[in-house]
DNA sequence: CGCGTACCGTACGGTACGGTACGCCATTCG
DNA sequence: CGAATGGCGTACCGTACCGTACGGTACGCG
């Protein structure tokens, strides 16, 4: 026994459950509503006895969802320790575009709403999750960046934390909280690229330390 | 007859229908579930036939609390149509510690929670009336200072929405979300004029021109 | 072959909640 | 003073949904 929960632990779940928890996102992406336990096991084609075996209860079932889309957000390159001006302006340019695509995608959009409507009460904190994944993941990983362009000379700040938030800010903007209240902002990827380049910019011109060479910009 | 609704159009609620209101807002406030209309009733001292009567159904009941409150927060001095560096950077100013107070503000963060979770479904867009009233009326208050202040030449700029949208992600940076998700980072009122001044800095350092003055700062 | 296991499909119980109906009191007005 | 109106409290109905129970099937193993 004890073969249970993907919920208590973090053991991967199988791929018939990773199907299940599919399941889950694509209804939370059509309809955020109606997200009920007889929806999710007729959309898997499986029985709600088996949900309540695999993830114990509701909540147990929307937390392993939220793992489960976050695991499989966490890919990129990691640190190269030295870097000119060119590479710090592409290593952010690419952090703004990735930021970018994933909060207007809808299946992002879905979850946060989720996450959001559960974090007024109590219990099974989603949005503790969902902040561990998104906003202080990205964090993690944008900070020894900034640090190395200021080993590098290029930057000049005190509190890298500081100087990420205000990177966050002009990536984001109000774009995030609009498209949670329901405006439909269309973003194709050139938009993207063009409003991260616009945020590269200016956090380089706030925080940028002489010779950043802002020359090619789309 | 017809004499229901403070719903159906914009008629001040009375005395009486904005303490049930408040009364909402105070649930919203303490816990955001068991928002039920039985415990409205409870809390409001009134009969849930009467909730009826006055707003049709329950979105409509949130509809005019949602309502309710953006009346209660438009406030706030208008157009000064000259403008030198310092009222500028003042008014910027002001602009950023009202809009963090707000933001950060519990009902805020409830409201919005509200909002977010009934954008995904159809029907009663409180998502809209809360970017109405939110996002956009600051922006439409901010736009014509800084249209003042690229008259005055103290600004440059092409486009003044994207210039206030900067703006708003160099105050709200990632304030919001993170309230909204969950945390509870507690903003004194001397933080965020900290927060504020170092956003209107920011921003005069990216679009202001030439003779901006920064002297004054705490 | 017989048994256990895992799972699907579905039916069922319990409950919470939106919305309605009704009895009663208080105030007001003819 | 009698009638009407407005609103409070409460009982009630229907439904949606969480969680569970049960029958049926496929598969592996002794």
């Amino acid at each position: 026994m004890m073969q249970a929960s993907a919920t208590a632990e973090q053991d991967a779940p199988s791929a018939r459950q990773q199907a299940v928890l599919d399941a889950v996102l694509g209804l939370m992406v059509e309809d955020g509503e109606q997200l009920t336990m007889d929806a999710v096991a007729r959309r898997a084609s499986c029985s709600k006895e088996t949900l309540y075996k695999w993830f114990g209860d509701r909540d147990g079932l929307l937390t392993a969802t939220v793992r489960w889309q976050a695991s499989r957000v966490h890919a990129g390159h990691d640190a190269a320790q030295v870097l000119d001006g060119a590479t710090l302006r592409e290593r952010l340019q690419d952090f703004a575009v990735t930021w970018l695509e994933v909060i207007t995608g809808p299946t992002s959009v879905a979850l946060n709403r989720i996450a959001i409507a559960h974090a007024g009460s109590r219990k099974s904190n989603l949005g503790g999750i969902v902040l561990a994944n998104g906003r202080f993941a990205i964090g993690e990983r944008v900070k020894p960046v900034l640090e190395a362009g200021r080993a590098a000379g290029l930057l000049s700040f005190a509190d890298s934390e500081a100087a990420f938030r205000t990177f966050f800010g002009l990536v984001g903007r109000d774009i995030q909280i609009r498209l949670l209240l329901g405006e439909t902002l269309d973003l194709d990827g050139a938009g993207i690229r063009r409003d991260a380049g616009r945020a590269v910019e200016q956090f380089l011109a706030l925080y940028g330390r002489a010779k950043t060479d802002p020359k090619h910009q789309a």
